[in-house]
DNA sequence: TTGATAGTTCAATAAACATTGAACATAGGG
DNA sequence: CCCTATGTTCAATGTTTATTGAACTATCAA
């Protein structure tokens, strides 16, 4: 399997990018999740969201996430350790992935409500 | 002409609408001139956009601004006055719509530059 | 009442997006 | 060395999106 895959540097990461990145239900949860994890263990890997959806469809949201600087994906084997790119992201954008953080946290069942309603409407 | 276009109530407002509608950049640079003018006047009307694109393309991004809560549109005569919905948004995702604003003020070159060569590549 | 101004509606189009399943690659444990 | 677990790649599919221009509507002012 591939290397480390590309990520891109933090003066590379856009507002819009990282925006849309955030609006889709299913990455949002996923960056949901590692934030939550992340006093914990700072990292969490793919099968962790298999709950979210299918694995193919998980690589494609990951693959999104990295491209756009949200997460960064270390290899260990067959595992992919992703973790959250605070650092890059508060210096890029100061104060705003804890925004987003909250207004999700205070939305998390309607936001549940969503990625679960779309694993039903998949039967 | 029709009244007044529909709105969301407050709690109708969803973050993934909210963050997606951001993500466009007209849309941002829309909002983004709303909140720089704010202090003047908290309303400016359509024709104050037309840089940013032509009036039907404005008129579809006002309606996804208007729709996902961002903006409130008020009719007056031939023109429609528009204004952020900024105390909704402050009580329903506390210190994001700031902290966007601040983000995109810090990228403004960025963010203006994308316009620009939109506008440009329509030549 | 006529003309100009401000903005909408509609249909068409091209591009991007999310989702799926099947086939594949890789690493590690018995 | 094989088997299994983990995750990727690829092609196909249907949906949503942004953008355009032409035709239209409404309001105001002369």
């Amino acid at each position: 399997m591939s290397r480390t895959p590309p990520h891109p540097t933090r003066e590379q990461i856009e507002l819009p990018m990282v925006l849309d990145c955030l609006s889709d239900p299913i990455r949002l949860a996923i960056v949901y999740q590692l934030a939550q994890q992340e006093p914990v263990s700072s990292e969490l890997c793919c099968g962790d969201f298999n709950g979210l959806s299918g694995k193919s469809n998980l690589t494609y949201h990951f693959a999104k996430l990295r491209e756009c600087g949200l997460m960064l994906t270390r290899v260990a084997g067959t595992n992919r350790f992703m973790r959250l790119r605070r650092e890059d992201l508060d210096a890029r954008f100061p104060g705003l992935l804890d925004a987003v953080l909250k207004s999700a946290a205070k939305d998390a069942d309607r936001l549940q409500h969503v990625v679960e309603c779309d694993v039903l409407e998949a039967d």
